[in-house]
DNA sequence: CGGGACGTATGATCCGGATCATACGGATTG
DNA sequence: CAATCCGTATGATCCGGATCATACGTCCCG
């Protein structure tokens, strides 16, 4: 089942045979945390089926969410090189998730230097895409944060029409921003018809304009 | 000359001697830049002597400092699978940096395994790091980033006394702050005799109260 | 079915940080 | 040496987004 997902693509059967021998699905209810910060690590996840919301509690209390991961999507995957997370993970909807087991798969990146590469690849994509993340969270008006997120999502799910990964509260804390504030801008977009919102979709209506917001913000 | 920078130690002289070899060292002027957004990638850096700031234009025009990297460090990695640089490097003093070609070091990647797991333990490192940034940037006051960083510094530098890494401007953007905001907060923490800020130092005299700082601010 | 918890949504208020302006000193350059 | 640039520094103003308050719908669970 492993070979779905990506990023296991270009391994051998033999090596996907051996990959899955040490991976454990693991069915999460919506809700439920599948691990908390400062558990034991036991390995990394890959998302097979729902999607899984990835946070860290501020020193101050309040949820960051770090990110979003939807069917595909692997997350943990620092947790190789720490003995505890160092954050939370709850499943936004039933979930199927892949546990991927840490000690077993350091063996096999060890022993096969296919693995390696094509882990090393994972990594730098990660790498990149995190930077992207800093650079958005460095632009200020919120306004901008939420148009240069839609346009990342229309961009992975190749389409104007949009499905928001997780419920809006989520998105606002992954963009930086209260919950009201993300409600008032979206409904600016509404006004402004730029974005169409309506339930778990977002159609963006001007992508130019959106696109205009992203850049005119400084 | 590369055995100095820690992330290759582990390796044999053997391996040491053929990554030399496909190593170019490179002086780089204060102020010059090193490579250009768009410039085509011939492989990443580290950081022998000086240091180096990397940025990115934002579109509005504004540069967001990604990181600024003294001896030992590397960057540009995840220039590795990419044509194309995605951020401006300039120097911050007159430095001495390494070339690590690309190609090359793919190759020795895909033919070592050591290597590749060490690069592997290198990359996921940089993505716990990135990820702690992220989680940095998302708290909202300027004043509660900069004991943050100030104590990353302390951690790192194994000091309360901090030499900083580049002039206050560059830690400001770094920061995701203007730099009227880092001179009003940093003389709000010299009033409050939490720190003390002296040409390119920074003396922590309070750091209990540096720290609630952090926790406080929500 | 009824109640509670939570997501969604919007209004009112307030303050912090961005912006604009100004000034001083040290470094660099011609 | 004078001119210039840039980093450092601080004041005045203004506005945007956080905060607090409130309310409605819906989902879920007993």
């Amino acid at each position: 089942m492993l070979e779905k997902l990506g990023m296991f693509s270009g391994l051998t059967k033999k090596h996907l045979a051996r990959l899955e021998a040490v991976t454990r699905e693991i069915p999460v209810g919506k809700g439920s945390i599948l691990f908390s910060s400062g558990d034991r690590t036991e390995g990394f996840y890959a998302v097979v089926d729902g999607s899984v919301r990835i946070y860290r509690i501020s020193p101050g209390g309040r949820e960051v969410t770090l990110e979003i991961v939807g069917p595909g999507g692997t997350f943990a995957e620092a947790s190789l090189f720490s003995d505890i997370y160092h954050c939370f993970c709850v499943a936004l909807k039933d979930s199927k998730v892949c546990l991927i087991r840490k000690d077993a798969f350091l063996g096999m990146i060890q022993g096969d230097i296919r693995f390696a590469a094509a882990w090393i690849n994972v990594l730098s994509l990660e790498v990149i895409r995190l930077r992207q993340r800093i650079e958005e969270l460095s632009i200020k008006s919120p306004k901008a944060r939420i148009a240069s997120y839609l346009l990342l999502l229309a961009e992975m799910q190749n389409s104007t029409s949009i499905t928001l990964p997780a419920h809006r509260k989520s998105i606002a804390t992954l963009l930086g921003m209260t919950h009201e504030t993300f409600y008032r801008m979206a409904k600016e977009l509404e006004n402004e018809d730029i974005v169409r919102f309506e339930r778990q979709r977002a159609d963006i209506r001007n992508r130019l304009q959106l696109e205009k917001l992203v850049v005119g913000c400084g």
